[in-house]
DNA sequence: TTATTTGCAAATCCTTTGCACCCAG
DNA sequence: CTGGGTGCAAAGGATTTGCAAATAA
């Protein structure tokens, strides 16, 4: 793979920060921050940054988002009232998917677990005014 | 919610199988049994009925999938071989999702857990011939 | 009756592709 | 130098929408 002006700046842009970006996104920042790239060249980037294990994937409401590739595993919390990602890591679940794999002779290869629901901030701005 | 001809028509494919079905594979199925009715028909008869909760969905590969309803909840294991969906189901990790959700004051509306791998027939056929 | 639902086609959204030109290695 | 990468615009697949006609309750 071809590390090439355009490829640097996805990269550094999904690198150096902790969100989760899908391409719209990503083409967004990186006009407002002047540099010129297709959405063409975006989508094939991400698709060639992925594969080279540089960046990771999550598939969010039939979107790709993308981030950092430096980080330890973990799976996500979706607020569906504000769309806040967090991630968590839990090594029993990871475990017991193993379990499960194995009981159904199964080879896991990936996995995404999500879970959807609200966050802190989201729950409390619905509390019933006491 | 009207319960019309097309959707107990709908209602009734995916009740009477233990399959996951995306729209196209409804509309052909229900095309090949002599059922006239249109796509966009099909895919707000799904909304509707998954929003009644007389189907569920899960989201594959970017693409709606709707099986019965009247199962007890459970997750999926797909093999990225052959297609196929199996269904497994860990109160462990139920209740570990729970606690999680629990240490980010973080409320579960719903979640998915998918296990990307071989299942056990494609695993054979990938193994070396002795 | 009458508010919903349908069917059709056009529209939309996200993503991919074809192709001539360009540039990183 | 040259094969992979880029940009553009056009194509693609899945889903949604507008609207007049049909229909369930």
């Amino acid at each position: 793979m071809r590390l090439t002006q355009q490829r640097t700046a996805l990269l550094q842009l999904i690198n150096s920060s902790d969100r989760h970006w899908d391409a719209e996104q990503i083409a967004a920042s990186l006009s407002r921050e002047g540099h010129k790239i297709g959405i063409a060249t975006i989508y094939r980037g991400l698709q060639a940054l992925e594969q080279a294990a540089l960046i990771t994937a999550i598939q969010i409401d039939g979107r790709k988002h993308y981030e950092r590739a430096d980080k330890q595993h973990h799976d996500h919390l979706i607020c569906t009232a504000c769309g806040t990602i967090a991630e968590f890591y839990s090594p029993e679940i990871e475990s017991l998917q193993l379990q499960v794999a194995e009981a159904h002779q199964f080879s896991i290869a990936d996995h995404q677990l999500t879970l959807y629901g609200l966050c802190r901030d989201c729950r409390v701005a619905k509390e019933p005014i006491p």
